[in-house]
DNA sequence: CCGATAATTAACTAATTGGTTAATTAACCA
DNA sequence: TGGTTAATTAACCAATTAGTTAATTATCGG
């Protein structure tokens, strides 16, 4: 399966019935059946209950016990080395593509300055 | 497969050489073979092409083509998306613990107020 | 035209995912 | 104790994913 956490949390996040339970979660905490709830018509409850632990192994969902129930509560923390990893590619959809471009100029200078000249940019025509 | 975009897109970004290779994109256009050259000691090249068409399914990658070259580009536009379904967790891992107790303490209070009442948070205890 | 380079396609495989139904565990309550 | 509710586990299945090797396509350059 997946070795880095960052996978499993993209992973987690690539459904969106996980992600309409962190939603709910996002409410405050419920238990299993309560998560379930909405989608009850689509899917059964072992359905649900597999969908949780992914999202559990993600760390995103902690899941506690009270009698026979089984409180969730969402735990933002791996979201957070979501928005890191995402910081390094805010500049490709906030900046203008004016600005992007010029930035793309001077990394691949820095790059061709290294020497590196394979791929073969010529633009000939 | 995914229905919708954004499930599309994090599990395009749910592999650690698709990741890699948006990094290497992120530094400016590059041909397959680039994109490939890190990873070919540990897998095969048309394994990249199948990583390259993931992303470019979930529309992070256009592909164009000048001779026997396919220069990629990073397109950052899903990540936009990916950012605005953060926004509305962010306050589970930016803001203090105190606080977020807070918040979460007003949107139950509604919950409690528009008359659910399942999950019986009773506390016995 | 030929040979080399760049990349994709085809065909196959093993592992994972996302779902099912049926059975099981565990706690409460009367 | 027995019934009910909450949830998980087991066993199974179909589709998808992630990789492989071998063959194919397409373009350039001499």
């Amino acid at each position: 399966m997946h070795h880095d956490h960052l996978s499993a949390t993209f992973a987690a996040l690539a459904d969106p019935t996980r992600r309409a339970m962190l939603a709910r979660l996002s409410q405050g905490e419920a238990n299993v059946s309560d998560l379930a709830k909405p989608f009850l018509k689509e899917m059964s409850l072992p359905a649900i209950t597999k969908h949780l632990k992914v999202l559990e192994k993600a760390g995103l969902v902690t899941k506690t016990k009270e009698a026979q129930w089984r409180p969730c509560k969402l735990n933002g923390a791996p979201l957070k080395d979501v928005s890191d990893w995402m910081d390094h590619y805010r500049i490709f959809w906030e900046e203008s593509f004016d600005r992007l471009g010029e930035y793309l100029k001077t990394v691949t200078a820095q790059e061709k300055s290294k020497g590196k000249n394979h791929g073969r940019k010529k633009k000939n025509k």
